[in-house]
DNA sequence: GCCGTTTTCGGCCCGACTGTTTTCAGTCG
């Protein structure tokens, strides 16, 4: 199996080849740019390759594509083959090394002939040891050191945070910054801001009139371990706890385009300024400049920045480099759901005890129900997992869920009688296993008596994508069964997503009314953005749920929205946004 | 190497910071 970020290594090595051996800048570019695609492609490029669609991936053209193809049916790339013989394989090692590029590993794979990308690294480290790395011109004491520190912790594997993880970091941060005399405004841009489901690094933005006393403030916040580098305009620090941080600053008149800059992402920035192009405009976080004339037109806020392009304002989250330019041209960027749309949470774990398959919630009904009121809910649903489905007795689980109903009733009642006013609806479900064969972990006599259930996958993960798909959709053939919960059964940075074939699922979904789950758990946040797209693209339906498992992860729902909003998902894509009588038919309850 | 409702040739986003060097290349965001 070819993966996508194999494809994309290689055609950055090939990139780095043309670079330091033929001074070929466009051509470099050109192989990152379809490095980077392919790298953020869902569907596997291989699947592509077979459906014939490699060049529509923007950036693969007939050569690429060509390359691509040979690699699928003969198992390797003469072309990319010759191109990275032409250097030392040492060289690829080294531009792992944070501020080492292809000039400077070349030079120093080239001097000291690393012909083994394996021992590499090491060999630079004893170079550097033994005095020999200052005799190359160009390697002063500065650049060995930076080498040098950068390889010892570019053995501690970094990989993106969640975006959870990243929030009250720079949280906590930008009080500090906010807290500040000279410091008029401070705010999260780069991933954060586009609220992607894992984050690279903190960007912060401070606006100040007084740029070299705000960024000597910013720079002494108590947390900050490092200064890695720092200017008039841009910081970039690392934390105590290791989170690193870049910190850009500007005059409030160049608020807005430092923010539209900042926010990226970076192919949206690129896709933008081509367009500007046209228009003789060139843009840059300090404003649009006007190419005959040179002058700079002075931009407030994000919405006249866009707007002087002749756009309409794109949300963050939509700020991909897809086609939110060609839809904000026609003043046609959907209105995207909203936090204060979501009417309900339908997957909650109860705090019910008894012989769960996985695990139980934690928070009783009452504090339950006083959050949901707290967020003007209308409705909730209890989505406990299944009873184990081997070694009980149809008997017992009918007792143990007849039990859970008349206590969750039971508690309803009490609470109606004790609250009174808005009071959300209760709905009793359950989240039930879709087994290796695509049966569901209940026997049929008890779903029936359910208000609903949720589907998911617990188990056999790595099952192939044709008996993934089908089992999938044997679960949802079920009447009771509406919603698939956690589609991709992902968890961020521990577990891929299922291979499964999502047109046809969406499809299925679509043609008999059922809904795909966008799970807001932070770990999970399934479906994930691009088949949230894929979805909202076919006219499936979608229910931004938390997973709670205890009152405070209600408030997961938030993270939900983001990803949805990612998936250019709108109000009326959403079912947790209808009313309860519409959920109600929804659900067939009605 | 890619790409095109002004182009199939001739462009390709733009700027900050660092280090080592007298004017800039390399790397990164
Ligand atoms: N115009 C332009 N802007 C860039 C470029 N690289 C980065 N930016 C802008 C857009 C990015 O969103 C922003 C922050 O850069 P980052 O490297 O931190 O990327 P981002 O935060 O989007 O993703 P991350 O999660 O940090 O990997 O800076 C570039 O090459 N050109
Ligand atoms: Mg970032
Ligand atoms: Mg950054
Ligand atoms: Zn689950």
């Amino acid at each position: 199996m070819i993966t996508n970020a194999e494809i994309a290594q290689t055609l950055r090595r090939v990139a780095a080849v043309f670079d330091v051996k033929d001074n070929d800048h466009f051509r470099t570019r050109a192989y990152q740019n379809a490095a980077n695609a392919i790298e953020n492609l869902t569907i596997s490029a291989r699947d592509l390759w077979e459906q014939g669609k490699l060049t529509e991936i923007p950036g693969v053209g007939p050569n690429i594509a060509g390359h691509l193809e040979e690699w699928f049916k003969t198992g390797k790339v003469r072309h990319f083959e010759t191109e990275m013989k032409r250097v030392p394989a040492g060289m690829f090692a080294l531009l792992g090394i944070r501020g080492v590029g292809p000039k400077i590993a070349y030079k120093i794979a080239d001097k000291f002939k690393l012909d083994d990308e394996k021992t590499a690294l090491k060999k630079v480290k004893e170079l550097i040891v033994s005095g020999k790395l200052s005799s190359l011109p160009g390697f002063g004491e500065k650049l060995i050191h930076k080498i040098q520190t950068s390889i010892e912790s570019a053995y501690v594997k970094e990989e993106r945070m969640l975006l959870s993880e990243a929030l009250p970091v720079s949280k906590e941060y930008l009080d500090y910054l906010l807290s500040l005399p000279d410091v008029i405004e401070a705010q999260p841009l780069g991933s954060l801001r586009r609220r992607v489901a894992t984050v690279g690094d903190i960007d912060l933005a401070i606006c100040t009139r007084k740029p070299k006393e705000a960024m000597g403030e910013a720079l002494k916040y108590k947390e900050v371990g490092e200064v890695i580098s720092t200017g008039e305009s841009v910081s970039r620090v690392k934390l105590k706890s290791g989170h690193e941080i870049d910190i850009k600053l500007s005059h409030p008149g160049e608020w807005g385009s430092l923010l539209q800059h900042y926010t990226g992402s970076k192919l949206h920035n690129i896709l933008l300024r081509s367009f500007a192009h046209e228009r003789q405009l060139s843009l840059s976080e300090h404003g649009i400049k006007d190419q005959k004339t040179g002058n700079i037109i002075n931009v407030k806020n994000e919405k006249s920045f866009y707007a002087h392009l002749g756009l309409s304002l794109i949300p963050p989250e939509l700020r991909e480099g897809e086609e939110e330019l060609e839809l904000a041209k026609k003043n046609k960027i959907p209105s995207l759901v909203e936090l204060s749309d979501i009417k309900g949470d339908l997957h909650m774990h109860s705090d019910f005890e008894y012989e769960t398959s996985h695990d139980l919630g934690r928070s009783s009904l009452s504090d339950v129900l006083d959050k949901a009121r707290d967020l003007s809910y209308e409705y909730i649903g209890l989505a406990d997992h299944n009873p184990k489905f081997q070694g009980l007795s149809i008997a017992h689980k009918k007792k143990v869920l007849d039990a859970r109903k008349n206590k969750l009733l039971t508690q309803y009642r009490e609470y109606e009688k004790r609250v009174k006013t808005r009071v959300p609806k209760l709905l009793i479900g359950l989240e039930i296993d879709i087994r290796k064969d695509g049966e569901l972990a209940l026997e049929e006599e008890l779903i029936s008596d359910l208000d609903y259930a949720i589907a998911s996958i617990h188990s056999n993960f790595e099952l192939s994508k044709a008996e993934n798909t089908t089992r999938i959709i044997k679960a949802l053939g079920h009447s009771k069964v509406v919603i698939l919960g956690h589609p991709t059964g992902r968890m961020l940075n521990q577990r891929n997503s299922i291979e499964a074939d999502w047109q046809a699922i969406i499809e299925f979904c679509k043609v008999n009314k059922k809904v795909l789950e966008v799970n807001g758990a932070p770990a999970r946040l399934d479906l994930p953005d691009d088949l949230v797209k894929m979805a909202v693209r076919n006219g499936a339906k979608l229910c931004i749920d938390t997973d709670s498992h205890e009152v405070s992860q209600m408030d997961f729902m938030q993270f939900g929205v983001w990803t949805a909003r990612r998936g250019w998902c709108t109000k009326s894509d959403v079912v947790n946004t209808l009313t309860f009588r519409d959920l109600q038919s929804v659900l067939r309850l009605s």
